[in-house]
RNA sequence: GUGCCCAUGGUAUAAUGGUUAUUACGUCGGUUUGUGGUACCGACAAUAUGGGUUCAAUUCCCAUUGGGCACCCCA
């Protein structure tokens, strides 16, 4: 290491000599890959693929924080974490998602494997939990089979703020049972989680009905709007023939007043699935969960029958100025039913309902929380820092860590730094109340300062007593 | 996928067609050898990459890569 300095400008000195000589052909073998940066001595830097992001230990609270809210509401209501591959036959998520559906056609990540297997990084996680559900044969299990899990999803779309091409959610699902208290229940977990958390959100609910009763509302609505095709924009005219439910969610100013005296899909529900969303409905109010009747909301996947939802930040229904989210990447979870999927991937009838939450979206809603209100946010707290002098004491060190850790206390420390002055600049940044210090003196005496942070007041204990020591400093230090 | 905007140390920034590219934060070290919060000193660290125009480019042009915005769509 400590030839670092000498190498440096050297290679500054390089760069720019090969700079000058630009002009000259470089000899074939000495040429770097050229869309690539070159970094120091001439070897390419890396970069994470496009859409493609690290979340670095700032950012892990945040990141610790939803997990463990997670965890805790999974547990509560009794959702088992299962993990499946992020790999999947490419032909899974066709037939779930749907082929037409712009995930399918356009954002997959599909390959051919070694073996000329055609698959595909997974798009969403509820196909790879339902083709698990059926090969296991789970229908054999209790009903509902409730599981949850975590991990990366891919799809390779532009990105945004908000959007990337491998991104993580929570995804919770309810399989083997058709009842809208599983809907709210599931609706319930989601609400919670950001709720708990202090993120305050609003759920926007409809109902799409039955694969029939879609399909004569969507036969209803693309007359209604062929009808009016020459007021259209673009975009518009081609859902018309492509997705007509998503001409609902058209911004365009001109296809507004069309948009509004179009017949609405509630409308258009037989008896039981109308009695099924209302009994859904009913239960919200129950629970005093906030929502918003949107009878655009439709969501992408093929799969989707009766309930669908999506959560947002409460702020942005008042203000969406105000969010910190914007634009159409501000959902922080959406799910529904979908009570043919199984039957659809081979296995037996099983409905379901499940949802997934966007974990990036919610730590952009957590940042901006804790930038408002410092401190909502804890990270991890220690109760003193533990700082050695000397060789007898960085030796004594680790033992002593041990004995803390197992007595229950928490200790900052860092045993690659020598000097007292830098430990207890570290100790200060941490807000530490209390700092151990350990040197030649103490290992000798068996002792070890305790000194108060905020006095500057020390102390001399025996080593024997500290743990007590620190303990009733610490519980002296509680809010009574 | 379509259209548009952007790119200087780890972060935030200044400046310029021509010697050592500004400042702050940061990180590391020091201000007498074992004592933090403030102060002072020092070190580290950048013009994304490739090519073109030019006597000369970090600055102008093109491409690539990455970021962002709107649309499409979605978490």
């Amino acid at each position: 290491m400590k030839n670092t300095k000498q190498n440096k400008k050297p290679a500054k000195f390089v760069k720019r000599e090969i700079k000058k000589e630009a002009n000259e052909p470089l000899p074939e073998g000495a040429a770097l890959n050229k869309s690539l940066p070159a970094g120091k001595g001439g070897k390419k830097i890396y970069q994470a693929l496009r859409g493609m992001h690290d979340v670095l230990p700032k950012d892990e609270k945040y990141w610790a924080a939803l997990y463990h809210t997670a965890e805790k509401l999974a547990s509560y209501y009794q959702f088992a974490r299962v993990e499946t591959p992020i790999l999947e036959e490419a032909s899974l998520f066709i037939r779930s998602v749907g082929k037409g559906t712009d995930i399918v056609d356009k954002e997959m990540y599909i390959f051919e494997d070694r073996d000329g297997t055609r698959v595909a990084l997974r798009p969403e996680p509820t196909a790879g939990i339902v083709r698990s559900y059926i090969q296991h044969g789970l229908w054999n299990a209790p009903q509902p089979v409730k599981v949850w899990t975590s991990g990366p999803i891919f799809r390779h779309d532009r990105p945004q703020a908000g959007r990337y091409r491998q991104f993580y959610q929570f995804d919770f699902e309810t399989i083997g049972a058709k009842d809208p208290a599983m809907d709210v229940e599931l609706i319930l977990v989601a609400y919670s989680i950001f709720k708990d958390l202090g993120i305050s959100t609003e759920v926007r609910i409809n109902s799409i009905g039955d694969r029939e009763e879609r399909a004569r509302y969507v036969a209803e609505l693309t007359n209604y709007y062929r009808g009016k095709r020459a007021y259209l924009c673009d975009d518009c005219k081609n859902r018309l023939s492509k997705n007509p439910l998503r001409l609902l969610d058209c911004k365009v100013e001109g296809c507004q007043p069309i948009k509004e005296t179009a017949p609405q899909i509630i409308d258009w529900l037989g008896e039981s699935s109308k009695n099924y969303f209302m009994k859904v409905l009913e239960y919200l109010d129950e629970l005093s969960i906030p929502y918003l009747l949107d009878h655009t909301l439709v969501r992408g996947l093929d799969y989707y029958t009766h309930t669908v939802f999506e959560i947002y930040e409460s702020a942005r229904e008042a203000d969406p100025s105000a969010a910190s989210l914007t634009g159409a990447q501000s959902a922080l979870a959406g799910g529904g039913r979908y009570d043919l999927l199984a039957e659809e991937l081979g296995g037996q009838s099983a409905p379901a309902v499940g949802f997934g939450l966007g974990i990036e979206r919610a730590v952009t809603v957590l940042k901006a929380l804790e930038e408002k209100k410092p401190g909502s946010i804890p990270g991890v707290v220690y109760d003193v820092f533990f700082a050695q002098l000397g060789e007898e004491a960085k030796r004594r060190s680790l033992k002593i860590l041990n004995e803390l850790r197992f007595s229950g206390i928490r200790p900052a420390f860092n045993l690659f730094r020598g000097s007292l002055k830098a430990q207890l600049e570290t100790a200060n940044s941490l807000k530490v109340p209390y700092v151990l210090i350990l040197g030649q003196k103490e290992v000798q005496d068996k002792t070890i300062i305790i000194r108060d942070m905020e006095s500057g007041v020390q102390e001399i204990v025996d080593q024997k007593k500290l743990e007590a020591a620190i303990k009733k400093k610490l519980i002296d230090r509680l809010p009574k």
